[in-house]
DNA sequence: GCCGTTTTCGGCCCGACTGTTTTCAGTCG
């Protein structure tokens, strides 16, 4: 069996619940917590790397976690955890992610009731077994009710997807921004950080003491409940089920409160550390030595008392950006506006809405001056595709636009399918016409990862391909990634000079940001691309362009950041 | 359990809110 690190990290994440409700030290379970993240953000599987040296050197794991993930690589398995296991029964550990209920209450429901799981503890509650326990009020006991039978209607709140996040997000931004005294609202969070899904909002409101901010939220109409109201702190549900957290904060503090309420919380861990090193301390409300104030009206302010350069919000997540930032050694992260073209684009000769002329003159709206038109071709999956012919005659329309256009240029490309066996669903002599290979996964996504991986490098091994499309092949909240050995892909991409795509689409979002930094790390070309099917969508350049700033890409990381002349010879240079 | 320009022990981010308690522990972000 592999260990992947997702596997070690779920260890370490339960080995840390277990211990924390059996009243170890905080500091050893966030240590485990701490590893769970480290692993997660790997771009490299545990399994393939040198062995306990080398984790050890990881920073966060020490001598004990790099003997540990030896012996889950190894064996699978881990006795520390089983031993735990035996001590904690299994369905305690799910009574910690009820609201209001710690290390602390969980460790009394289990050894003073023998409560062990939800269902004992909705059989406790009602029984009234609770009322001669300390720290169960009746207010909690209420929650916990409330809380079970949202469990059992599997009304779970899960992480949405930045896209449908935005949607609610915005108008409650703008609904506080309204309010009279109001001088700013800004939702800060993995919102802002641009994470790809999102748990929760966590606005921040800018206003003098004297304004009474929720007097009016009770009737916000995308309101489902409130669940906490203090005078600068507040907390509900939204209709769609996500979480929201307001605090309102004066006008001084707003930077230290932007800064804390962004995150990430390893990232601003990281930051009180480094400012306790200083003899300061920061909080929301500024950057402090004793009780002179520092910094806090900015987010600038705040970095630049600690020594660092401010860094974009994309970057805070304790991935090395605070480090980078003291050597002032952070990437220029890549803007929209760096962008020159787009290598990945649909039209109505496919499953797009809009005609090849209308894409052209909406990626000239967007300040683009080339596009590569990659539309299907023939598949099982899609009645459309274009086959050899059809492809030749789209070539003969491109060349004729061509012939008319002045300062913008359309590729000819094609998005085309890697069949189950790795094989391209068109011939090498009728890609060798066009300008831009786009190869995708549109069918098998189940493949085991020797079978998966397999597959996509033989697609590679063609000639004429430039770019690999949504390369994991992930839906968010609907699709796992694929099975692939991201290691042995990135390589051989690297070595076949070929691109790496980060798709746009709202849903895809693909490659991730982990892998991103690793393509980059490669030295790897990247295609920001929208895989537009509507003059709308060419936005979704955007989304792609967000993605990217996470993996820490810059301009000199995008393929299509470069002038058409450079694009043309590294896609030249691509094919064989 | 990790870590070191306060170094191999003794720290480990900081504050708001809730509920229960009568001054604060626990939870949460």
């Amino acid at each position: 069996m592999t260990i992947h690190n997702a596997d070690v990290a779920e260890v370490f994440e339960e080995i840390g619940d277990l211990l924390s409700i059996q009243g170890e030290n905080a500091f050893r379970v966030r240590a485990y917590r701490r590893a769970a993240q480290i692993v997660r953000s790997l771009p490299h599987e545990l399994a393939e790397m040198g062995g306990p040296g080398e984790y050890a050197a990881l920073p966060g794991i020490g001598k004990d976690l790099a003997a540990k993930i030896t012996e889950l690589v190894r064996t699978g398995r881990l006795g520390a955890l089983e031993r735990l296991r035996r001590r904690v029964p299994s369905g305690v550990r799910e009574l910690l992610s009820l609201p209001g209920m710690g290390p602390v209450r969980v460790h009394a429901l289990m050894t003073k009731l023998h409560v062990k799981s939800r269902d004992e503890l909705r059989s406790a509650l009602s029984a009234g077994r609770l009322e001669r326990l300390r720290g169960f009020g009746p207010a909690l006991q209420q929650r916990l009710r409330t809380a079970l039978a949202a469990k059992a209607a599997s009304d779970i709140a899960k992480r949405l997807p930045l896209s449908v996040a935005a949607q609610y997000a915005e108008p409650l931004s703008r609904y506080f921004a309204s309010i009279p005294g109001v001088t700013r609202a800004e939702i800060a969070g993995s919102y802002r950080r641009g994470r790809d899904t999102v748990g929760d909002l966590d606005v921040l409101v800018c206003a003098p003491a004297s304004v009474n901010v929720f007097s009016t939220l009770q009737g916000y109409p995308d309101l489902r409940e409130m669940s906490a109201s203090g005078t600068t702190k507040a907390a509900g549900v939204l209709r769609n089920g996500l979480q929201f957290d307001v605090r309102v904060v004066p006008k001084e503090s707003f930077g230290a409160a932007l800064q804390y309420f962004t995150g990430s919380k390893d990232h601003s861990i990281h930051l009180r550390r480094r400012a306790q090193e200083r003899g300061l301390k920061l909080s929301e409300y500024g950057l402090y030595r004793g009780r002179r104030r520092l910094a806090g009206d900015t987010e600038e302010g705040v970095y630049q008392a600690l020594g660092l350069s401010w860094i974009p919000p994309e970057l805070r997540e304790d991935r090395g950006e605070v480090e980078a930032s003291a050597k002032r050694a952070l990437p220029r992260l890549v803007e929209r506006s760096d962008l020159k073209g787009d290598l990945h684009v649909h039209t109505d000769a496919t499953d797009g809405h809009n005609s090849l002329e209308d894409m052209v003159a909406a990626a000239r709206a967007q300040k683009l001056s080339y596009m590569a038109i990659t539309d299907h071709t023939k598949y099982l999956g899609i009645v459309h595709g274009l086959d050899a012919d059809r492809l030749a005659r789209r070539c003969e329309a491109i060349d004729a636009l061509n012939e008319k256009l002045r300062g913008f240029t359309v590729l000819k490309g094609a998005e085309v399918d890697i069949l189950e066996d790795g094989r391209l669903a068109l011939p090498d002599a009728v890609l060798a016409k066009l300008d831009v290979i786009v190869i995708a996964v549109h069918s098998h996504f189940e493949l085991p990862e020797a079978k998966q991986t397999a597959r996509v490098l033989r697609a590679l091994e063609r000639p004429h391909v430039s770019i690999l499309a949504h390369p994991s092949g992930r839906l968010l909240g609907e699709r796992a990634p694929l099975a692939l050995d991201f290691d042995r892909l990135l390589e051989a991409v690297h070595d076949r000079g070929c691109f790496l795509e980060v798709n746009g689409q709202p849903l895809r979002l693909d490659l991730d940001d982990v892998h991103i930094k690793a393509a980059r790390d490669r030295g790897v070309l990247l295609s920001l691309a929208s895989d537009a099917h509507s003059i709308d969508q060419l936005a979704y350049l955007g989304g792609a362009v967000r993605q990217a700033r996470r993996g820490w890409a810059s301009e000199e990381d995008v393929l299509n950041a470069r002038p058409l002349g450079e694009v043309r010879k590294l896609l030249q240079g691509a094919k064989r």
